[in-house]
DNA sequence: GACGCCAAAAATATCGATGTTATTAATTGA
DNA sequence: TCAATTAATAACATCGATATTTTTGGCGTC
């Protein structure tokens, strides 16, 4: 999902800040100082600049034009837009996929999907590692069941939509103290998409995205 | 489109950059020099590398870590990949707005369709300022159509294909030394539209994105 | 006690300079 | 003549310092 290692400061700046914000570490709204980036990651401040540029464009980050940077705000209202642009999306890419994929994409659907079973859940509530390691193994299965689409340009703004949601997820995770399980969901999206029914596929995933909204619905307060 | 005025160096740069892409002034596959734009927009090279970095998020540049930037070059394998990732966003998008959109939304297209008819044509080949008028019209009604689909984030994923969509338009146009008259296709999607049939207004729609496609595609060389 | 104004402080946006890395040119040996 | 190595050049990424702008805090007035 992301580069482990980076050849430029920027770079290496560019993903750090990135996973703390998906993971909830820089909190939603909070204003994000240049010079505190700069101590923690202990580089100059132009490749902070450059890497919440960078950001900017992702939607992870707002810019006010000299009022610095802050980090993207969420809210209800953005919650449902999201959901939306996600449904559509992904029914899309998915039913394209089914048209379209072949043995190779059936057998990616299938080893993402063990790993993500195979992945440790999120037992104890901070162990982050854990926590990631889920995350990225669910977002590989997302990405391989869409694989096939035949567009860039489309599983790179599922992955978008897929980052952001992540971000919700962390909130909601934070508020309830734990994950909803829900294997069972993933086997039978992926076995739909497999059998090729891709009606059957397309309404399973969109109950599953539902799903994910109400659960950050009804935990959201303040 | 883009803020004719910018309270900082880094977004002036941007938005100038930014013009400059999509409208073919910068080639695709070109190496963009600091140095150069930095002399080309008199400010430093800070301001220039932050509007880069925003830019590489939004796919306009390319960056290889230690080799500086370049345009994002296009291709015919892209050009059929952004193509249905627009047909499928647009096709969503014009769905949810034709059953949740209200008066304003109809108006709305009707006076953005207006004003596009209204726009000059790009008579001569040289006369930039005319073709961008009607680039920003034509962008401008096909926002209107998708306006009242209720995600901002869909709406930013058709204005982000629709950008790099202009930069196949603008090698066509290059190529071909004029535009093709489209006019009546606009009129009857919107006709469609607000008569509330979607499966027809979407088809046109469709097919109006696919002439643009097979116009870029015939009318490539090298 | 609240409002507005002014000064002090902090933070941003930008510049110019520098170390490092890639690219080009020159040189040597085969 | 060409390939490979090395020197020279150019470009990039980054730093540290500075000018501007925003924010904060205090002060006086209504």
């Amino acid at each position: 999902m992301v580069e482990a290692v980076a050849n430029t400061r920027a770079s290496a700046a560019y993903a750090r800040i990135r996973e703390a914000i998906i993971v909830g570490r820089h909190q939603p709204g909070a204003r994000l100082h240049i010079q505190d980036l700069s101590d923690e990651l202990q580089v100059g401040p132009s490749p902070i600049r450059e890497a919440l540029n960078r950001l900017v464009s992702e939607g992870l980050v707002s810019q006010h034009d000299q009022r610095g940077f802050r980090v993207a705000s969420l809210d209800l209202k953005d919650l449902d837009d999201l959901f939306d642009a996600r449904c559509w999306a992904n029914e899309a890419a998915l039913r394209a996929s089914i048209q379209r994929g072949g043995r190779d994409w059936e057998e990616n659907v299938v080893l993402t999907l063990h790993r993500l079973r195979r992945a440790p859940r999120l037992v104890e509530v901070d162990s982050g590692l854990r926590g990631a390691q889920w995350e990225s193994a669910h977002d590989e299965f997302h990405n391989a069941l869409i694989g096939a689409c035949g567009s860039t340009w489309m599983q790179n703004f599922c992955q978008r939509t897929s980052d952001a949601a992540a971000r919700y997820r962390a909130i909601s995770r934070a508020a309830l103290g734990g994950q909803r399980g829900d294997e069972d969901e993933h086997v039978a999206i992926a076995e739909a998409a497999i059998a090729r029914d891709e009606d059957k596929a397309v309404s399973l995933l969109t109950n599953h995205l539902r799903r994910t909204r109400d659960l950050v619905f009804n935990s959201w307060q303040r």
